[in-house]
DNA sequence: GAGCACTGC
């Protein structure tokens, strides 16, 4: 009854609807009248390029001939010389030869694997060929086709724009997060797959989509893998909307056996050959043998730029030193340059890889050459043409989850075939190259998995989880994950919910928790910033919150350390490293947001605006959560009361990351008992009994970093059920926290905390930069 | 007295 009211009330507005009563008949009979007529379902007159086109049931001989036509379809304009030489191209492309191969699989499965090697066009070519069939445009609905990274999902918008010679954000557009390119006309979508997720959120049957498109499905996402099973149930009650899930081959098998056996369609890319050498014996140290054989190749190979893959940032740096050094020793070798690649660089060193290989020394001499020495960013997020050589360790770091001590941490793993193979071919993207692998092939065959971990099974699920019940999706033991993840990893993200007051004892969500899926942020943080107002210093908690949300604030130059830590000092506050940040942010906006001023205190521009981008979200989220905006009346005084009220804030938060100090001098974590040692950087000095913090850094000691003073109290008073002595083991701090409850308990008339005395003093308003500034000094 | 693979909302 309902369905077809609404059935009737949009064919007023000029699009075309299917019969319901004809709903068994094949799509291309559905129309009204069949398909000679429906062209008058669209609306459209008869000359229209598309006037002859079924809903469904195009093919790809249509598509074609409409693309190759005089107007453009969708926008009514005389097609470009510019698109015609664009189209040209597109249809060399692999992918297609095989447009009729997918137009049928898509018109007749729900769901369809398609895999396809780079370059073969997938991204670009098969949502094109969707929109010619499947008319989002004509139904009031959008095609979306997600990307793992922003940048994709932006540069591949403006391609494809091109390539339909529209303009971008009309009828092709993206939508990443601080940036939605889109409009009312918008038929074709990419956007990254967190963000299709945060809309499901709201929208758990993704109305506003008559298809998706997840690209990249082998990367395997937190993200990708929860959309790949949130697909599976929407599917079932959207039995109109199309699914296409495309990946790279290697695991293409498991897509379609999780998809209950979807057909699947493979598309050969276009690359060229690259021999693999390995190495006969296993190398002792790869980073000796990465830098011998980079060298080796530059004396004898022929001309042809080297990119060469390491862990981390200090090893990329020691590397290029090493073999700039040793390169400019070779006399009968060419002139060599060598440029870091790594996530953190600034921009503009970033771009220096794309520089030219240096000329010979003398014509005909020797060839120049480049050496781009990467992490894993070259793997897959970023591609350098004309590089011939590869050098593969075998090595990359990787995020392990812990949760027997509930820790995240990077390590330096073995890389899986598919990431060798990734890394091989990057060699042959403009010409046949080589790749050096230094293992054996032995190695190759027996010791390296398949494919890398999926990251669900590699992360702390607490997000994951809370996003999962804001789905709808209750029953988490249940739920049809493509790797389930260990039943260890789901209790301990339950059991921090359910502290957090995210989920009730049954595992529900809360009023709260529904509130902190909301927020764009790790759990801890949204509890944070919600519980703010009832401390009275949200504005203060937004703005920490959205610096932890970045990369650090804090730079250090090797050659300038000691510059940068003076820098640092001006800022330091002496309750803890939060306080310290908040002490940044504030001289920054002083500062006008100057980037002189950044420069000159040895603050990272960018993220501080990065932040100032994150904070500007936080507060439309908090408005639209109708929380309340607020500051304590500023005190300039450390432990004073504005300090104190933003520190107990933090405790709402981070009451399960809390160390006490033994009187050994260390540091043991609440509850698991780990030792812990401040991390240097931390502007905390070693005297604080109880400490927060933000972040557990698991390298060859144990740190915490960003770290706050607090207070028993305030732990016991904020979190009694989390501070429940007898799920404690027993420790220092236990007997600390015994002794302060038998007290609370008998003196019925008990005595005010020193930090509330210090609340009643009214104090004036002064400068707050300018007082933290006396304030360090005088305590340095 | 040390380090941060890479993404994303």
């Amino acid at each position: 009854m309902s369905d077809s009211k609404k059935r009737s009330k949009s064919s007023k507005e000029d699009t075309p609807k299917e019969n319901p009563y004809l709903a068994h008949l094949p799509p291309s009979e559905r129309l009204v009248g069949g398909a000679s007529s429906a062209k008058n379902s669209y609306g459209l007159a008869a000359n229209h390029p598309l006037a002859n086109f079924v809903m469904g049931a195009t093919t790809a001989e249509q598509g074609e001939a409409a693309e190759e036509g005089e107007t453009n379809p969708f926008t009514g304009k005389p097609f470009s010389d510019k698109y015609r030489k664009i189209l040209a191209g597109r249809r060399k492309l692999p992918v297609n030869k095989h447009r009729k191969e997918f137009l049928d699989l898509v018109q007749n499965n729900q769901v369809v694997i398609l895999v396809g090697e780079t370059g073969s066009g997938k991204t670009t070519q098969i949502p094109q060929f969707m929109v010619f069939d499947d008319l989002p445009a004509f139904k009031g609905k959008k095609i979306a086709c997600t990307q793992p990274r922003r940048l994709a999902a932006m540069s591949v918008a403006q391609r494809v724009a091109e390539e339909m010679d529209v303009v971008m954000g009309q009828e092709v557009g993206y939508n990443i997060r601080f940036e939605d390119c889109t409009s009312e006309r918008t038929m074709l979508q990419y956007m990254t797959d967190g963000m299709l997720l945060r809309e499901a959120m709201n929208d758990p049957l993704l109305t506003r989509y008559s298809a998706v498109i997840l690209d990249e499905a082998h990367d395997r996402t937190l993200s990708t893998d929860i959309l790949m099973g949130l697909m599976k149930e929407i599917i079932k009650k959207r039995p109109d909307l199309k699914v296409v899930v495309m990946s790279a081959t290697l695991d293409a098998g498991k897509f379609q056996k999780y998809f209950d056996d979807a057909p699947l369609m493979s598309v050969p890319g276009r690359t060229f050959p690259v021999e693999i050498y390995y190495t006969p014996e296993p190398e002792s140290d790869y980073l000796e043998a990465a830098i011998f054989t980079a060298l080796q190749i530059h004396r004898t190979e022929d001309a042809g730029d080297i990119l060469l893959f390491l862990t981390g940032e200090e090893e990329i740096e020691d590397a290029c030193r090493k073999i700039k050094a040793e390169a400019d020793q070779m006399p009968d070798a060419g002139p060599i340059k060598v440029y870091p690649l790594y996530s953190t660089l600034p921009p503009q060193a970033q771009k220096r890889i794309y520089d030219d290989a240096p000329p010979p020394r003398t014509p005909g001499g020797r060839p120049g050459r480049k050496v781009v020495v990467s992490t894993n960013l070259a793997e897959t997020s970023l591609t350098i043409d004309g590089i011939v050589y590869v050098i593969d360790p075998g090595f990359s770091k990787q995020k392990v989850y812990n949760p027997r001590i509930r820790v995240e941490s990077l390590l330096v793993s073995p890389i899986s075939k598919a990431s060798a193979q990734q890394r091989s071919g990057r060699a042959g993207r403009t010409r046949p190259g080589k790749c050096f692998r230094l293992y054996t092939e032995n190695a190759f065959m027996k010791e390296l998995i398949e494919t890398t971990y999926p990251e669900i099974l590699r992360s702390n699920l607490g997000t994951v989880v809370l996003q999962l019940k804001k789905l709808g999706i209750d029953d988490l033991v249940h739920f049809d994950f493509m790797d389930p993840p260990a039943p260890e990893t789901l209790m301990r993200a339950l059991e921090l919910l359910n502290y957090l007051g995210a989920l009730d004892d049954d595992g529900n969500m809360t009023p709260l928790g529904s509130i902190m899926a909301d927020f764009p942020v790790d759990p801890q943080l949204a509890k944070m910033l919600i519980t703010s107002p009832q401390y009275g210093c949200s504005n203060e908690i937004m703005t920490i919150v959205s610096l932890l949300n970045v990369p650090l604030v804090f730079m250090r130059p090797p050659d300038q350390r000691k510059m940068a830590d003076e820098a640092k000092a001006q800022f330091s506050h002496p309750d803890g490293d939060h306080l310290t940040l908040l002490n940044v942010y504030h001289a920054y906006k002083t500062s006008g947001e100057d980037q002189k001023w950044c420069y000159d205190n040895f603050c990272n521009y960018r993220t501080l605006k990065s932040a100032d981008n994150v904070r500007t979200q936080l507060k439309r989220y908090m408005e639209r959560a109708d929380l309340d905006l607020v500051s304590l009346p500023f005190d300039e005084r450390p432990k004073g009361p504005y300090y104190t009220g933003i520190r107990k804030a933090l405790c709402a938060g981070y009451f399960m990351q809390v160390a006490h100090q033994e009187r050994s001098g260390n540091y043991l974590t609440v509850k698991d008992n780990q030792v812990v040692r401040l991390h240097p950087s931390s502007c905390l000095d070693h005297a604080s009994e109880w400490v927060i913090y933000n972040e557990f850094v698991l390298t060859n000691q144990n740190y915490i970093r960003t770290v706050s003073e607090v207070r028993a109290e305030w732990l016991l008073d904020i979190a009694p059920n989390y501070f429940d002595l007898e799920s404690f083991p027993n420790c220092e701090g236990k007997r600390v926290l015994e002794k302060l409850i038998m007290r609370r308990k008998s003196s019925s008339n008990r005595e005010r905390d020193d930090d509330d005395e210090d609340e009643r003093r009214k104090s004036r308003k002064s400068d707050r930069g300018d007082r933290d500034r006396k304030e360090s000094k005088r305590r340095r």
